[in-house]
DNA sequence: TTGACATGAAACCATTTGGTTTTATATATA
DNA sequence: TATATATAAAACCAAATGGTTTCATGTCAA
């Protein structure tokens, strides 16, 4: 089950938790090592290197190895194409706008 | 565990799905009973009726009733905060585009 | 070189998720 | 009224998810 070839699962699938979205917001200021990313974190390292690897599934994230370090850095391009699937709707969002501002011109009358 | 009160994780969570968002888009084309809605899909109505109700969740759909049916439609305004989230990370797209013309740029001195 | 540090990897666990089948209820329709 | 239709609701299930603890490995530094 669940087997689609929707080239948007494995980011959707990394946006819907919350930890992963902070990870994110967190890397957008900057690279860091794993270590650092989990003290942010009230959970283990194995916790959030998991997550760390599901973001890099969804190729969110790049990692380059620093030593005995790993740096985690943010690669923000395949989040485009989820944005470019939400502005799909803008068109919607829009028209609800439209219809408003009708309703009030008209309430104007 | 889990207890975020990310005002986001509603709707994430509900777009993490491949049938939702297909849903998403169905109901884009115009409102529909669950029957006709769950007859697109290789799964059975309850199963389809789940993810409604995920959807619901989010807010992403509203939900009449008209006789015996629930017809369901689009509300595409929830969506526009997860947009909002995404665009945030604009800049770094576009910073990469301005560092790829850089290059490009200095390539051709 | 010895010990501390940064990480990976595996085994394990409870809960959630995404599906099913079955049963019940309200509304249309012949 | 009897029957078909549209849906809800509940019980159940396998697999995925999000976490833990424990152990192994490679790298840095005294």
């Amino acid at each position: 089950m669940m087997n689609y070839h929707d080239p948007h699962q494995h980011i959707f699938r990394a946006l819907a938790d919350p930890t992963r979205r902070a990870i994110l917001s967190m890397l957008s200021q900057g690279e860091r090592p794993i270590g650092e990313i989990a003290s942010e974190f009230e959970m283990t390292r194995p916790a959030v290197a998991k997550h760390l690897k599901i973001l890099k599934e969804g190729d969110l994230i790049s990692i380059t190895e620093a030593g005995r370090e790993r740096i985690h850095s943010l690669n923000p391009t395949p989040l485009k194409s989820a944005s470019d699937w939400l502005n799909f709707f803008d068109q919607f969002w829009d028209d609800k706008l439209t219809q408003l501002k009708t309703q009030v011109e008209q309430s104007n009358d």
